[in-house]
DNA sequence: CAATCTGGCGCC
DNA sequence: AAAGGGCGCCAGATTG
């Protein structure tokens, strides 16, 4: 049995802004200082906190962001974390994690009355808290200390660790309990922890991107970059011209206005209840304005959300550590990252990082000297449903490397009906070309449609639900959970089980089903993913996680590290099904395809 | 005026 | 009987 890591608190902060900075680092069993300093360099502060990272291997704890974002800025990279933060989104099913309601909930006090930051005013001086206390006479944090307060000096910095180690108690006790109905939440929480600190690398370190590449790719789409404010109305007009000419003269419609384009369209003798584009393929036939419609919108969306804007505000030039002639359109794609947004936990990126279109991945090419060592998880969600629901009938056919295979051999149909029926389980499809194969798959796999059925009506019934891994997905209404906007908002007083009450069960219903397995296919996938960068990161090979995508991984390696990476990445996936206890024992197989690539989209 | 909602669409 | 999960982002429309 292995000794558990001491656990350690640290707090760093800038002094000013020219690069000096105070840390304090707090062991929790005894309170006391390991070691503190001010007025430090940044090589100063990485050195010690290396030592202490070598000597000691601790479990880092601290309140969240702030601390991440500036350890991944110094290019310190913990190994084993408290991220309090995230620690309580999963515990709670609170997003807004910050360290007023992180405290709040420690503590017990209601999160709505936590106090909010004020302006000084008149009224301040009649105020007789003392501003070095952290903790006001009602409980809460000081707004002052939780905004960033706490960062002004090494005294506050200890007992703002001091606070954390508080917060750390509360939250293992709460894990403890919860320990006996979910055992895996311990391991849990040092995961999503981890995976914060690895969120913070994701936003420092940027996806590699070629802007000319990026640009060239765009001029084909949508035409060359405007040089002024003229050519840019010039160009709108002219795309916006290419559907209009199509419809009889008459009023002018805007097609960015869905009621518009509705108008239009009628206009044209095509009625429609919405001008989704899949409803609109199907007309292409019926009026010849539907099909130049269509092009429009593929040419618009790329123009505003993915055009020339996009790559000015999001990519930024690497910097001096490539020759400047060598590389001068390389760049690096930056947005924020969040470890566990959302109903189920899964990581989330702005800037367009998880939804970048097909057509502009060739700009993401790996640097010069380098490649990418890019995996993916197959199938990855029914294999976790066979994990989670302990199916062992489902989990012999994770032996097959395409499991949708033997559950159509068992269910006697085609494969792709088989496909579509268990996906659609997942999901709470129950009609379409699957309807049938789903029965099916009741019969065949009681256990795991069982299990996803059990998931449904607790969440129909409006109650909460945890992930295997131990995630609170809140199903009860108020404004905290993410399905606030799903809870039924009309029967207060005069109930009416009317269709929309139905609708909206039903809802919940699908939405608590699909986390379930959306939230423990995350919970896989960043063990997987924290394997990865535990092994690819060591000075010998020096390879960084740039992209994680849900069941993707997308690694930056230097050329005669590739093939180390390969292998850590195939060993890690094995790893990861011992140590991810839902799985280990369940006879799961999971399986990745891994390549190396010198662009993203030379993959698949 | 900003904040929020809605339709629409990219990806998984 | 019917029931399509998640995210972020854009633009227009509406609300406060």
């Amino acid at each position: 049995m292995a000794v558990a890591p001491p656990l350690i608190a640290v707090a760093i902060a800038r002094t000013t802004d020219d690069e000096r900075w105070t840390a304090v680092v707090t062991d929790a069993e005894s309170r006391d200082d390991v070691w503190w300093a001010t007025d430090l360099d940044p090589a100063e502060l990485v050195r010690h906190l290396g030592t202490v990272e070598r000597d000691r291997t601790p479990r880092w704890v601290w309140w969240g962001h702030d601390t991440a974002r500036a350890l991944a800025h110094l290019d310190v990279r913990p190994m084993r974390c408290w991220d309090l933060a995230a620690v309580h989104r999963l515990l709670h099913g609170d997003w807004r994690a910050n360290a007023a309601r992180v405290w709040a909930r420690a503590n017990d006090l209601d999160s709505s009355s936590i106090p909010e930051l004020r302006p000084p005013d008149l009224f301040s001086a009649a105020d007789d808290h003392d501003p070095e206390q952290p903790v006001r006479a009602d409980g809460h944090l000081d707004p002052a200390w939780a905004e960033g307060g706490w960062s002004e000096s090494p005294a506050r910095l200890r007992r703002w660790n001091l606070l954390a180690l508080d917060v750390l108690d509360r939250q293992r006790s709460l894990a403890d309990a919860l320990a006996s109905e979910r055992p895996a939440i311990s391991s849990t929480l040092q995961a999503e922890s981890t995976a914060a600190m690895l969120a913070a690398e994701l936003e420092v370190e940027g996806l590699p991107f070629d802007r000319e590449v990026g640009e060239r790719i765009l001029t084909d789409l949508v035409g060359p970059r405007p040089r002024s404010a003229a050519e840019e109305v010039e160009s709108v007009a002219q795309r916006d011209e290419s559907v209009l000419r199509h419809v009889p003269d008459g009023p002018s419609y805007d097609l960015r206005s869905p009621e518009q384009v509705k108008s239009m369209l009628r206009r044209c003798g095509v009625e429609v209840p919405d001008t989704r584009s899949w409803r609109l393929e199907r007309l292409v036939d019926a009026h010849p304005v539907v099909q130049p419609l269509l092009d429009w919108r593929k040419a618009e969306r790329m123009a505003t959300t993915f055009g020339y804007g996009w790559i000015d505000e999001h990519v930024e030039p690497v910097g001096s550590n490539l020759g400047a002639d060598l590389a001068a359109s390389r760049g690096r794609l930056r947005g924020r990252w969040s470890s566990s947004d959302g109903a189920a936990g899964r990581m989330t990126a702005t800037a367009g990082l998880h939804n970048m279109p097909a057509e502009i991945r060739p700009a993401v090419e790996a640097e010069p000297g380098h490649r990418f060592v890019r995996a993916d998880l197959g199938q990855i969600e029914p294999r976790i449903l066979a994990a989670v629901a302990r199916d062992a009938d489902l989990a012999r056919a994770t032996q097959d490397d395409d499991m949708y295979a033997p559950v159509a051999a068992r269910l006697r149909v085609d494969r792709e009906i088989a496909k579509v029926a268990v996906l659609g389980a997942m999901y709470g499809q129950t009609t379409g070309v699957g309807a049938e194969a789903l029965r099916g798959l009741e019969r065949e796999y009681p256990t795991a449609m069982g299990f996803l059925a059990d998931a449904d009506r607790a969440a129909q019934g409006g109650n909460d639900l945890r992930t295997v891994g131990g995630r609170l997905v809140r199903m009860s209404s108020g404004t905290d959970g993410a399905a606030g906007a799903l809870s039924s908002t009309g029967s207060l007083g005069a109930a009416v089980d009317d269709g929309a009450d139905r609708s909206r069960a039903a809802a919940r219903g699908r939405y608590g089903r699909n986390a379930m397995i959306q939230g423990a296919a995350a919970e896989f996938f960043k063990v997987w993913a924290l394997l990865v960068r535990a092994r690819t990161a060591t000075a010998a090979t020096d390879a960084r996680i740039v992209l994680c995508l849900h069941d993707e991984l997308l690694v930056h390696a230097p050329d005669d590290a590739v093939e180390t990476v390969r292998a850590a990445i195939d060993d890690a996936l094995v790893e990861a099904a011992a140590r991810w206890s839902p799985a280990a024992g369940s006879g799961v197989r999971f399986v990745a395809d891994t390549s190396i690539i010198r662009r993203w989209s030379d993959a698949k």
